[in-house]
DNA sequence: ATATTAAAGACTCTTAATATCTATAATATA
DNA sequence: TATATTATAGATATTAAGAGTCTTTAATAT
């Protein structure tokens, strides 16, 4: 069980994107070249991205990503859900009423979550930006 | 992402095992068809759990698998780590110095973690039994 | 009209999980 | 001691998901 790297590629780009010039959009090409990754494969994931709300895409001449106008409550769960989907670590088939499995599983893992929910791209990439 | 099967199968071979009299044995033949599995894939979890000490395996006649002398302090965690490794869920194959993403990661797994290292079997098996 | 750029679909490649089968070693007991 | 029983290990096959590429289409700016 891993993260998929398509959310470490994701999260470094909203990072990059929260730190640019209010408007101006980037390009597929730019984004992937500043991580060493193919422009189709990040497409991918930056569509996913855009389609969960997280930033806008304008296809065209100068046209590229920006991030969405939620900007500063954006939090690294909801780059997650985008990427991995919001599905639960833990889900049984069976799903037996008031399974004691489950529960801690699931407790266990709001508690990841709570924890990512709190934390805001901005603040991550502010800091970074003023090393 | 999500968790093995392998982890599931595991929790309920040990909440089985830990309703077991002291000093007896279960084969795996048992332990799968309770769970509607083959014995010989069980097998090789149960393999894990048996190197990574969490229960005991005695070969021939009338062996099988028991719980460890540790059985009072087993927890999720420990289940958890046998079966799908001790490693971090998010790993970036960089590792900046001080790198902010991975601390968030990093820390909100911990939570996860702790939850999942205090909650232990045996308390969960007690409630299973007297349902 | 042209160049640029995102989106979408089909497709391939790789890896990890799932699963089976067989052979071997250890143990109880008759 | 011989036999039945049971875990372990290794080889192998199957499946599913992730990673990645290529090509076509649609939208936009100039
Ligand atoms: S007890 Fe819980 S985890 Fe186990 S089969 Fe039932 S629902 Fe699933
Ligand atoms: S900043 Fe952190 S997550 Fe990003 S490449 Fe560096 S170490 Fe990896």
């Amino acid at each position: 069980m891993k993260y998929s790297n398509a959310t470490n590629y994701a999260l470094h780009t909203m990072v990059h994107l929260m730190l640019q010039p209010e408007r101006s959009s980037v390009g597929v090409q730019e984004l992937a070249q500043m991580q060493d990754l193919s422009p189709t494969y990040l497409s991918k994931i930056l569509t996913k991205l855009t389609k969960a709300g997280l930033i806008e895409s304008t296809p065209g001449a100068k046209g590229g990503y920006k991030i969405s106008r939620t900007k500063h409550n954006i939090s690294f769960l909801d780059v997650i859900y985008a990427v991995e989907g919001d599905t639960n670590l833990f889900e049984c088939s069976i799903h037996h009423e008031g399974c004691l499995i489950e529960n801690v599983m699931t407790q266990a893992e709001e508690n990841m979550k709570s924890e990512l929910e709190s934390k805001l791209l901005i603040d991550i990439a502010k800091k970074a930006e003023s090393k």
